[in-house]
DNA sequence: TTGTAAGCGTTATCAG
DNA sequence: CTGATAACGCTTACAA
């Protein structure tokens, strides 16, 4: 019996058809029974869904859709660094989209992912194939063909993103500015004096502005004067850490504490300032921003900002949503915390 | 114009017949010309692409599975464990669900993931509702709930999963006993003498059984008598790797360096040792296994064996699609490697 | 090499 | 409240 085993191994295929021969009804009391129409009599339900059970149908879903021009899915696109090895993508992308299939599912969407990471893989006609109803784009904003890509579409394309380098697209982002402030009040709570930020207000960066501009503000609060020292541009984050740093140190500006407007960048800077021999965090506190995984490694271990991940899934998925049903606006920043580490002093 | 905002935001829906209209050709050349049947001369093929440019055509997928009777996805189960927060699952799944959601598009799959953690949103069902040819499960062997529920699926489901307790499941695995001969000679050519091993050879979780006797059989090849210091169950694996060190120590087994068959336990036993007062790593080496994020963190940092997830995702997609054809094996066992860090001594 | 026509299994619109 | 009967948009025999 050789073929006995191939059709072991087959599903079985039983269609709104068959329960309905089972149950005694039409084909159409069937499937409006399963799907809950409140004309249907309550014992002829109860009757079909008796017949659904015994046969163990489940409906095709491809005809449903097919039939209903919707697709109940949503689709998420991982945007990474060419070549990057996956091990290496902030675990926060990964958080993120953890939280966004769970606020999918909760509002009854599934979620096709995909990873794309180069023009040969770049792809977002999910709407057009009729794969998903709409798209979140999530990617580091340094993978700048993708978001050309990306910014390209079918401007009726329904989609959100993450980490969007600009404010043309429909973006869902991190509250920069209440996190910038959170950073320099901690600071100046633990007795720093002299706080200056790595970063830049002319980056493509949306958030680096965002994050130096909140800085900035809460100095003045506080105050005191914002003092920026500029990272160069085109360099490794870590690298533009370093050199900021080295420069700070070298210009001859006072300063006891930096607030880096990314971990990368804060990570370099805590090296070449350790490297040269100052305290930290005794004579020299660090806070960084972004909850990158390499900050729990360091030593010490990096104070932070970090984002609050299962927000951000829900604001995506609500947007999205929101953006499908031609509504107009819903929130789009999400709430940071404090992550009190070693690079700041108890 | 009120009408007009809502057009603007819907996608076009063009149809096959257009592009057949356009061209000049019938609904049928199309459908060759654009999925590449070899009938189709040269200029007619052409012809059919550039209309189909020109108006902007994409198939409809759920009309092209319903006819084709497969769907080219497969499913993606991440097992979390119940009410735990996204954030502290492991992020070896997180990797693992990237490095399969790159070897299921190297093949030409879509991914459909979902995150299920209790018996509310248990869920396999994909092919029979024909969303999915396939399915992988991607979970936690703890969450017993969860393999109770797939375990019972049925048996025609096609299906590959990674952290089953027991082989009866159709696994993908970790090479534990090659892991923990690692383990093993790593800390013998560090020079550690007696080396005992912190687990069960019991436990219904079939790695640690294959942990513990690739401990045992490295230990004979090197002319030493294994020692087992027994986990006690039903008790979270930090609080077993304590209690275990600790009825260790007050045993008088003598010892100068341990083996935990998880990250975890090995975490709980350096915390209650060095809380005894023994030197980590001089004194004590201590290696665990699995790559847990914890691990970096502690301190000093532990040395571990890890798994490729690179290579465990593609295995997964393998074994799944091989299970598909009815191919009968392909690899199930995935390489692993020693992360030296700083619970073994240099 | 191309066209014709028959479904795939639903859901939704009409009647009754 | 329920039953016929059209679509939905594609792929694939079967003809020509």
């Amino acid at each position: 019996m050789p073929q006995t085993t191939d059709t072991a191994r087959r599903i079985t295929r039983v269609t709104s058809f068959d329960v309905a021969e089972e149950a005694g009804v039409s084909q159409s009391t069937v499937s409006r029974a399963l799907a809950g129409d409140t004309s249907i009599s309550e014992p002829t339900r109860q009757r079909v869904i008796a017949a659904a059970a015994r046969l163990n149908y489940q409906v095709n879903e491809n005809a449903a859709r097919l039939r209903r021009g919707k697709t109940g899915t949503l689709a998420v696109v991982m945007i990474c660094r060419a070549g990057q090895d996956r091990k290496d993508l902030n675990p926060f992308y990964f958080a993120l989209l953890g939280s966004t299939c769970a606020a999918a599912s909760a509002r009854g969407y599934e979620v096709l992912v995909s990873f794309q990471d180069s023009a040969e893989n770049f792809w977002g006609h999910y709407e057009e194939r009729r794969k998903a109803d709409g798209m979140i784009v999530i990617g580091t904003s340094e993978n700048t063909p993708a978001w050309e890509y990306f910014g390209q579409l079918d401007p009726a394309t329904n989609w959100v993103c993450w980490g969007a380098p600009s404010d043309a697209f429909p973006w869902v982002r991190s509250d920069n500015e209440a996190g910038a402030a959170l950073a320099v009040r901690h600071m100046l709570v633990r007795g720093y004096e002299r706080i200056v930020c790595l970063g830049s207000e002319t980056s493509p960066q949306r958030q680096f502005k965002e994050r130096y501009d909140g800085y900035a503000s809460a100095m003045r609060d506080a105050g005191r004067e914002p003092v920026l020292q500029r990272i160069e541009r085109g360099l490794p984050r870590e690298e533009q850490g370093r050199r900021a740093a080295a420069a700070l140190a070298e210009s001859g500006q006072p300063f006891d504490s930096i607030f880096a407007v990314s971990d990368e960048i804060a990570l370099g800077a805590l090296k070449e300032l350790a490297g040269r021999g100052y305290g930290i965090p005794d004579q020299i506190g660090i806070v960084g921003f972004d909850g990158v995984r390499a900050g729990a490694w360091s030593t010490p271990p990096l104070t932070t900002i970090e984002s609050d991940f299962e927000t951000a899934g829900a604001l995506l998925v609500e947007r999205l949503l929101a953006a499908m049903a031609g509504e107009p606006e819903t929130p789009r920043r999400v709430p940071v915390r404090l992550v009190v580490r070693g690079s700041t002093r108890p």
